[in-house]
DNA sequence: TAGCTATATAACTACCATGTTATGTAGTCG
DNA sequence: CGACTACATAACATGGTAGTTATATAGCTA
């Protein structure tokens, strides 16, 4: 199936939104440390790094940013598909969408 | 290699760039019928298609867009290295460069 | 309830991307 | 040489991206 066929699958429709959530040099590290978060995060009281991610608080601290600019750019993110959020007692906490990420990669070796 | 620590690689410190020019729906067609330049645009009097690409005008045209715009839209996925241009006698012709774009690929696999 | 904290949203600014038309430059051909 | 063609570049308009500060909202906690 050619790349363009695939602008009808769920995956390919996003393909443009999801290339332009990756063409960021922030967000290409926000991905990168979620891989993780443990390793790039100081530890939290609630919320378990591996099974929910890193709080946003950690992640805009990290990137140096606004607390704006950081909750966009991981709002973008989760439009994209690539991370998914969860809100939990006043903290939301973001981990990776793995599978999704994986699928992604597999149409980009047939660009 | 984690994809931070490839940002010292020569693909990898292009990262952003090559991802910025993947993300348009425009280039992406490009690339899409360059893959298959005979198919996609008119026999050509100069250049063999499978060799050389299809020319700048061919393109153009297929995208709807003034000389201009498509002009800039190849220089953009030059610049990324994702396509060679080949001028001769007059005209420019593109071709993609399979073996950069399938390393972009296999980076894509680490995000 | 009152106040604190975490996050999201609004409003604004600056910059970049992409489109246009106009013009420059280089090669072809009569 | 002179006209034509192909492509690149300049100049400009416009919309989107990404940053800021200010403000709203929601959940703890005393």
């Amino acid at each position: 199936m050619s790349v363009v066929e695939q602008l009808s699958n769920d995956v390919g429709v996003e393909l443009e939104r999801v290339l332009k959530a990756l063409a960021s040099e922030r967000r290409l590290l926000i991905l990168e440390w979620l891989k993780d978060p443990s390793a790039h995060f100081p530890p939290q009281e609630h919320g378990d790094p591996v099974e929910h991610g890193a709080c946003n608080q950690f992640i805009v601290d990290k990137l140096g940013v606004s607390q704006p600019a950081g909750s966009r750019h991981l709002k973008v993110l989760v439009d994209a598909g690539l991370i998914i959020a969860t809100p939990r007692q006043g903290w939301t906490y973001y981990r990776r969408d793995e599978e999704r990420i994986q699928s992604i990669a597999s149409r980009m070796a047939e660009i």
